[in-house]
DNA sequence: GTAATTGCAAATAATTTGCTGGGTG
DNA sequence: CACCCAGCAAATTATTTGCAATTAC
């Protein structure tokens, strides 16, 4: 058989941490968590998982105005909150956008997949650190 | 006088170059675009330049998903379209969010001063392309 | 057994930076 | 004439890849 996948232990690792976590890790801090479960794991194998995981549509890979990729388990579309003084990143519920979609798809002759939306701001934590 | 502005020739064209596109080239295409002007032109000073513009707010500086930069002469807040067959990048504009930006800030807490919004596709060539 | 997958290290891609000299107000 | 800014090349950062050995089914 060809190309069937299989599920090595690093691969089971890497993810069930991003599936435990809301915290959209960087590569590098994946790669140091999973290290604490695999103390010989490289940081090829973690880049090649992710990207793995992320085409298998597992997971995602993030880009948000930052130099590196972050990653999440959660694998639904759904929004994300950059805070703009930590560089913290949350998961957003917001309304279905879907008209705005085909609104767009129809003003434009475009075909529209899907979108992907993301706000910035201050987090609370900031927040209240800017009141002192 | 510290930190007064200066408005060098390749700042110039460089600016001059975004107002006068729609097609957010990367900092790869404004160098070769700059050098027909500017033949001694080095890369570094692109990033520079791409980069003070991008801090001042003249231009916008764009991560959508590629490992690379694209760069937008358009610094009003506006949505882009991605075509997920050729990698062209088109500006949208959508209806104003406002409100979306509001209910998130009322549910969350959180402090919004934007959001970003992008849509994925297929651009109007490809389209045709995709039919034969 | 055989192909997928790993660890390691070297390679690549995109961007940034140090330095020195030239240009601008 | 002070200081910003350019050009050049080397450095840095994030990620990818080649290869021989290992692991999973």
């Amino acid at each position: 058989m060809i190309n069937e996948q299989r599920h090595s232990k690093q691969r089971q690792i890497i993810l069930g941490l991003l599936k435990n976590t809301t915290a959209h890790p960087t590569a590098e801090r994946v790669y140091e968590e999973a290290k604490k479960q695999l103390p010989h794991l490289s940081l090829g194998t973690v880049y090649r998982n992710l990207r793995f995981l992320a085409e298998r549509g597992e997971i995602q890979e993030l880009s948000l105005g930052t130099t590196f990729s972050r990653y999440d388990g959660n694998a639904e579309n759904h929004g994300h909150f950059i805070c703009q003084s930590c560089g913290r990143v949350l998961d957003i519920d917001y309304p279905p956008l879907d008209a705005v979609n085909d609104r767009v798809a129809r003003d434009t002759g475009l075909k529209i997949s899907f979108h992907k939306l993301a706000f910035y701001g201050v987090c609370l934590g900031c927040q209240a650190k800017e009141i002192k």
